[in-house]
RNA sequence: GCCCGGAUGGCGGAAUGGCAGACGCUGGGGACUUAAAAUCCCCUGCCCGCAAGGGCGUGUGGGUUCGAUCCCCACUCCGGGCACCA
């Protein structure tokens, strides 16, 4: 089976290893049983056109490492990849070149698959899944209708960055600096009918769900900023010449309401229209058009200069019954809160700044408790401040304040306690042709009546069906059939944009207008004469579903991806579960994870997965740096080829090069010297094995190891490796298997024993040069398959250990002692050794401190 | 501005309260060789000293402790994330 050559030839031992493993399918997950199991996963590969890069590399050497350990300790391994190949950059190739998404996804696969076979990753290649395959995006359109039936998904216009130039919508990262990323061109913001799904009702269980999960803490920090979390008040104010009509505000400083001077509401506000007084009107017009044509950039990052104009209105304080003016500024955001807020400029920074632009009255209402003076803005609510100023609320803590005021406005029918999130409702399409289609059609309202009485029960429908208006008419959104499923993507003729703005499936109204049986899914160009009774007229939906719908869930196909009648079986569920460690990087820390996570939850709701979070464990590795310890990057010409380095040293060399880097999480440069010292560590284990001749070495000899020195360090370091596997500490575990390489390599004779448990810790790491050399060894199963070697802890405890032996707390000698010698001992000793004494002469013992088995200090003086 | 992470030899890094610099790279010296490569051995934080030895040293300044790279306080610089969220 192995190889014959003398020297350490990777070139030929990679290989053929790797064909091996293929050969004999030899990294196949068991079907469930009572085997225990393992399922680590890597996050979803796009397969560019650019192949694997050493950041791939990486990440899948550190999973690599992790399955193979497992499968030594006994697990059935789950270690699936596959292809999150929908996507732009693909649909922009096809534009460039007329040719078609799939075909150029399929050879950008193939290109990626051989690589990683190459760098011999053990995956199960027999559970590749792919977004873009029908049989894969047939269950990422049944888990959408899911969404569908419970009210989760919506439409709505939403703003999307268009440019006239280029006929198109471009997505946030192809637009730089207000410009398109392709010609420099100039953007605009322009609404779109957008699918949008309601993250929202999941905000709160997103937040609790994080503190059960094994994740970086840095990581669990930002998915807490980005859902935002805020508790405070909803209030409504009356408007002093519109009766009837309230304004309400959210708040999480009730307590100041006494404080409030002003309101503002943001320029989109509905009530901007009635609340404007002719004599303002102009003035309104104007600082609305502007702030309409302001970048978001310009109205967040140019944010010290505050701006605004009044309306001419006034609001009631409730709280005191003063009329107070209502301005608009940008500076209140539409989309947070109710878009209105009530201004305490002595006690908030960004309505001081206002306040004081506008010369606005800035009464305090908050104080130290013990009267001292501050100055404003005087943001304090905790620690001991009272109210002041504040009618019947003055001399109450704010806590105390707060309380009274929901009592009081919530009698009222006025406001309540609430709470507020920083998450937004999720914009889940885009205008394109690269993805999957939405499995619905629109339709009449009639026609949707009479269908949901006729099929309701068999179809996903919503409570509140879902409508918009396309040509100004109002259409209902009806579900086709799950046996209707997979809505497939038509051929089209061009990729180019419309130049309407509209996906490309726009422009084939023989797919998009149609005659629709409902029952069945049926359809036939709406140009053909209605083919019978019961056959409706419906409208496709042109726009396609982003990148992460077909990200959001694949997690769960790898259990069953062939699977044709659900999207994975109960007992593959149940068995498999979910990852037990998720690695990838951690520019995925807050839409990618939070995204699965809230799929994750509804089909949790919809009983189709036994837990409620999908990644237990997460781990993020740390970005290669090119060799000047910028990001590598071509333009730069910075960038280490995988290619090259594999060519040059084998993956073996490669593979604990980057694990020997530094820690795994780190940020850390390539050095392309130090691959030498790795290289060096390899060649030298083959010879410890292998003889100048090619057979085995004369050094190694049969039976168990006779030197108690080797094997108290072999001991130590398969206690070492091991632990330093589980923990993800990579870098100090190889360390430790170069410390026990140079000490058998000093060693006249070395037993097989020894030999044979060092290329089982090795093997996770440098799986082709442990195989063949296991195989060199006479071994007849293979290496993967050998249980795991435990560190006998009896044949760490030494007989005697160095004690360090200090005076004044500084270093002066050591002395080899039993661990458990007694003070009095140690202590003559200690006297008696002249360095020491030396230090100790013609001074005082204070204090003697002794630590068994590591030091002695004596305090002098 | 707010949140988080980090700072250790010429370089990557190790040590999580007890010998700072494991391991590797680089550099220097030596062995082998006709020679080179490969391989092997020794040295390689800074300062004083022929040496033995001594002093200094983990971004800066303080503190706790018999003892601090490690814990606490204040600060500087670097990296990442968020950013008018009321």
């Amino acid at each position: 089976m192995a190889t014959r050559s003398a020297d350490y030839d990777f070139s030929q031992i990679e290989p053929t290893w790797q064909k091996i493993w293929e050969d004999n399918n030899t990294f196949q997950a068991a079907a469930p049983g009572p085997q225990p199991k393992y399922y680590i996963l890597d996050m979803f590969p796009y397969p560019s056109g650019a192949g694997l890069h050493l950041g791939h590399c990486e990440n899948y050497t550190i999973t690599d490492i992790m399955a193979r350990y497992k499968r030594a300790r006994g697990f059935n391994v789950l270690y699936p990849i596959g292809w999150d190949a929908f996507g732009l950059p693909t649909e922009n190739y096809a534009v460039k070149t007329g040719r078609h998404p799939a075909d150029v996804t399929k050879e950008n696969v193939a290109t990626f698959r051989r690589q990683l076979k190459s760098i011999g990753v053990s995956y199960d290649f027999d559970r590749e899944v792919d977004t873009t395959d029908p049989k894969y995006f047939r269950w990422t359109q049944w888990i959408w209708l899911q969404l569908f039936k419970r009210g989760l998904a919506y439409v709505q216009d939403k703003p999307v960055w268009w440019c006239p130039a280029l006929g198109t919508v471009l997505a946030n990262e192809e637009v730089i600096d207000g410009k398109s990323e392709v010609g420099s061109h100039p953007v605009e913001r322009r609404p779109v009918r957008q699918w949008v799904l309601r993250i929202t009702a999941y905000a709160d269980r997103l937040l609790a769900g994080l503190k059960d999960l094994d994740w970086p803490d840095s990581t669990k920090r930002m998915q807490e900023a980005w859902i935002g979390r805020s508790e405070g008040s909803e209030v409504d104010f009356d408007i002093a010449d519109l009766p009837g009509e309230r304004l309400r505000v959210f708040t999480t400083r009730v307590d100041t309401l006494y404080g409030a001077t002003y309101m503002v509401v943001a320029p989109e506000h509905a009530l901007v229209p009635r609340l404007t007084k002719p004599a303002q009107q102009a003035a309104v017009d104007n600082y609305i058009k502007a702030a309409a044509s302001k970048s978001d950039l310009e109205r967040t990052e140019l944010a010290k200069d505050k701006t605004g104009t009044f309306t001419g209105s006034y609001a009631i304080n409730p709280a005191n019954g003063q009329k107070i003016p209502i301005w608009i500024a940008d500076y209140v955001l539409a989309s947070y809160g109710t878009g209105a807020i009530m201004a305490v400029p002595a006690h908030d920074e960004r309505d001081f700044a206002f306040a004081q632009k506008f010369a606005l009255p800035i009464p305090q209402v908050i104080a130290p408790a013990d009267g001292s003076a501050v100055t404003l803005p005087f943001i304090e609510k905790g620690g001991s401040v009272v109210l002041v100023n504040s009618g019947e609320c003055t001399g109450l803590t704010p806590a105390q304040a707060k309380e009274r005021l929901d009592a009081r406005f919530a009698a009222q029918g006025r406001g309540k306690a609430t709470v507020q999130f920083k998450l937004r409702d999720w914009l889940f399409s885009r205008q394109r042709y690269w993805g999957e289609p939405f499995p619905i059609v629109w339709v009449s309202e009639a026609d949707y009546r009479a269908v949901v009485a006729a099929h309701g029960s068999k179809l996903l429908v919503p409570t509140a069906p879902v409508t918009c208006t396309i040509d100004g008419t109002v259409r209902y959104a009806l579900p086709i059939p799950e046996s209707a499923l997979p809505l497939q993507l038509p051929t089209v003729k061009s990729y180019q944009p419309t130049g309407t703005g509209e996906s490309p499936l726009a422009a084939i109204p023989e797919w998009i207008e149609i005659w629709y049986h409902p029952a069945t899914g049926e359809s036939v160009p709406s140009s053909q004469p209605q083919p019978g009774a019961g056959w409706i007229r419906a409208r496709r939906e042109s726009n396609t579903m982003p990148q992460w719908a077909g990200s959001c869930w694949y997690y769960l196909r790898y259990l069953e991806p062939d699977n044709a009648s659900t999207l994975a079986s109960k007992q593959a569920l149940n068995y498999w579960g979910v990852p037990d460690l998720y690695v990838g990087g951690a520019e995925h820390a807050v839409l990618h994870l939070l995204y699965a996570r809230f799929w994750h939850k509804v089909l949790f709701d919809e009983g189709v997965v036994p837990t409620d979070e999908p990644f237990r464990k997460l781990f993020h590795q740390g970005i290669i740096l090119g060799e000047d310890g910028e990001k590598m990057s071509k333009s730069r010409g910075n960038v280490a080829n995988p290619d090259d380095i594999i060519r040059d040293y084998g993956t073996d060399t490669l593979r604990l090069y980057l694990m020997f880097l530094g820690p795994l999480e780190a940020m850390k440069p390539w050095n392309p010297k130090g691959i030498e010292g790795v290289h060096r560590f390899l060649r030298s284990i083959w010879r410890e094995v292998v003889g100048e001749d090619g057979n085995l070495s004369a050094k190694v000899v049969a039976g168990p190891e006779t030197d108690a020195q080797t094997e108290r360090l072999l001991h130590a370091t398969i206690k070492k490796v091991t632990e330093d596997i589980e923990g993800l500490r990579y870098n100090t575990a190889i360390p430790a298997m170069m410390v026990l390489r140079n000490h058998l390599q000093k060693a006249d004779r070395v037993s097989r024993a020894t030999i044979r448990a060092f290329l089982q810790i090795l093997q996770p790491f440098a799986p082709h040069l442990a195989s063949e050399l296991w195989d060199r060894l006479g071994e007849t199963t293979p290496i993967h398959t050998a249980a795991w070697p435990v560190a006998d802890e009896s044949k760490l405890v030494a007989s005697t250990v160095k004690l360090v032996i200090q005076v004044n707390g500084k270093m002066r000698s050591d002395a080899m002692v039993a661990p458990d010698a007694a003070e009095a001992d140690v202590l003559t000793l200690a006297r008696a050794d002249a360095k020491v004494a030396a230090h100790l002469d013609g001074k005082t013992l204070r204090k003697v401190i002794y630590v068994p088995g590591r030091i002695l200090n004596l305090v002098v003086g």
